[in-house]
DNA sequence: TTGTACGCGTTATCAA
DNA sequence: TTGATAACGCGTACAA
């Protein structure tokens, strides 16, 4: 029954050369009617898209672009960890001015392994991605270097690049911080807690720092034991903070590097201290439900994908005279929310 | 200075036969070596090497794709709203099995529209990439027939196929709404509101079956004054909320179809109703910290990318006799959380 | 108006 | 052990 004799499916997609077989021409023909080229008879024409039609062809963009000089149309995306709310949002930002463009987004997790982070940077240049967007997990960056032979335009997000002079959209981390810590701090504290990750995650560091100097300018002296940098899970920053509020003498107020030990500090006060003062980085959905004053540092992780995007279409197109490496700050704003 | 005449970096990725010129040899060397073949002498493996190396080579894998029968090694991931968590955790289900197996994912959003969702889904199959998973958003399923001449293999995910014999997975959205209704209903309720998506969204009118059938079991009679089906964010599903309780005769609990009306729903009962009762589809973070009793229906997302995957897979390996297409349904579970 | 020849970067096959 | 040739699917220059 079917010209094919397979009985049910097409195992192989068509070519230019089935249709032009189809359409009794030749497989130039066949191009110049995809490409709308006028000089070919209408009634040629007919019958290509006639074969077209019945073949359900489709051109294969792969050949297409190896033919034409390898832009594969896809830039590869890299970040740490897509559950995080902040990292889809930043996805989304990406994916969104990418596909204005004509771009599609290849997508790699890497659970903040530096290892991974090197095999699959490798392998998206390998399928001639024409461009990268990473957020880095290590602080050894030389395998992004898009100067060395055979390099990618890169731009990094939310952390800056170490020893290489790559585009990159950071959070104002300080300054938010700073912020935010101080708006705590007009609550008349002078003992202040801090909850967050090791100092070898950028953000974290910037945003210990903007708590450091909002202290210094308010005059309050900074206590080592109330600081913990190692709580990576809403648990273990439940269990940290905790532990600072059953001090003897406990902090009044808590500062938080990121959503995670804000909410673990919440649950902790919430049982032993409710009156504790809390402020934190990062704004989350329900910040406004807890029932308790809450300050949070906010800023808009979909703008620093957009931005980032950005970024890279214009180190994509203009190739040339390279470009100063670019530096974009997205600030933060300090929000409260009411008890 | 340098061989190309370009002075600070390579426009140009290096290929096979840079390598082979540079290493001397031709570029079918340059290929065993890249392939491990032992055929090749150590002294000349060596240098080749050594100039791949010089050179920053790296294979290409598009032209080697292509030559070797167009798979591509991407699979097309295509949903309706990467901002909502649940598609973000889908979506990192699905990489994580897809990485395993050595397959990259493309993603894309339609932003729940058919149109967007068509185009996109001709593009990526134009692409030739060897599968796909899709959240379809229409009721037209017809772009999508994998037995069409240059279809691609289709998983469907969280919604049926309609008309065609596709593979998916969905969440036991019937069974789910059902036992939450019911555990709700144990509180001895006898007016019950509802609030949630149009029907035309599949899931949400499952969900709106399994309520009914809940309530019939029951007893209880369904009132449509009592239903709302048109929120698709918090404030919307707030002020649906506000109107229900606001009745002369309120209902005494709420059931919500997702997580954006449960959470709308709450906020209206806080301020007017704080002692309605409360169960939803959905569970989300901080669930439990609200302060008042919750009934969800849960689901793991990620689970559910990953068996969107694994189906994936099986229909992306074994073609020629057309498997069956499977239906595989995730359990949602009834999870309480304490005022 | 249509077709031929060649190239994109890689690899399978066969010959040397 | 190595190389020449052809081919994957498509596009461009040129010829017919």
């Amino acid at each position: 029954m079917s010209v094919d004799g397979s009985a049910h499916a097409p195992r192989r997609m068509p070519t230019m050369r089935d249709v032009a077989e189809q359409a009794s021409v030749s497989p130039m023909t066949v191009s110049r009617v995809l490409h709308e080229d006028p000089r070919v008879s209408s009634t040629t024409r007919d019958r290509v898209l006639a074969a077209v039609d019945a073949l359900g062809y489709r051109r294969n963009e792969v050949a297409r672009n190896l033919r034409l000089g390898s832009k594969s149309g896809l830039i590869g995306l890299v970040v740490t960890n897509l559950a995080n709310p902040f990292y889809s949002q930043f996805a989304l930002g990406v994916e969104a001015i990418a596909g204005a463009n004509g771009l599609r987004v290849v997508l790699t997790n890497t659970d903040e392994d530096p290892e991974r982070e090197r095999v699959l940077v490798e392998e998206l240049s390998a399928r001639r991605i024409d461009g990268m967007i990473v957020v880095p997990s290590g602080a050894d960056h030389s395998h992004l270097d898009p100067l060395a032979p055979g390099g990618v335009p890169v731009v990094l997000g939310a952390r800056p690049p170490s020893g290489l002079p790559l585009d990159c959209v950071l959070v104002d981390d300080f300054g938010g911080a700073r912020s935010a810590t101080a708006a705590l701090l007009a609550g008349g504290h002078t003992r202040v807690g801090f909850l967050g990750l090791p100092p070898s995650v950028w953000t974290s560091s910037e945003r210990f720092r903007g708590f450091c100097v909002a202290l210094e300018e308010a005059g309050v002296r900074l206590e080592s034991r109330y600081v913990r940098v190692s709580q990576r899970t809403i648990p273990a920053a439940e269990e940290a903070a905790r532990a600072l509020l059953s001090l003897r003498r406990p902090p009044t107020a808590l500062f938080c590097a990121n959503s995670r030990n804000t909410l673990g500090a919440f649950r902790a006060m919430s049982q032993v201290a409710p009156s504790t003062a809390l402020a934190g980085f990062d704004d989350f959905e329900l910040a406004d439900v807890l029932g308790v004053p809450l300050i949070v540092a906010a800023y808009d992780p979909r703008e620093l994908g957009r931005t980032a995007m950005e970024l890279l279409l214009r180190r994509m197109s203009d190739e040339d005279p390279p470009l100063e490496p670019r530096r974009i700050v997205v600030p933060a704003t300090v929000v409260h929310y009411g008890g």
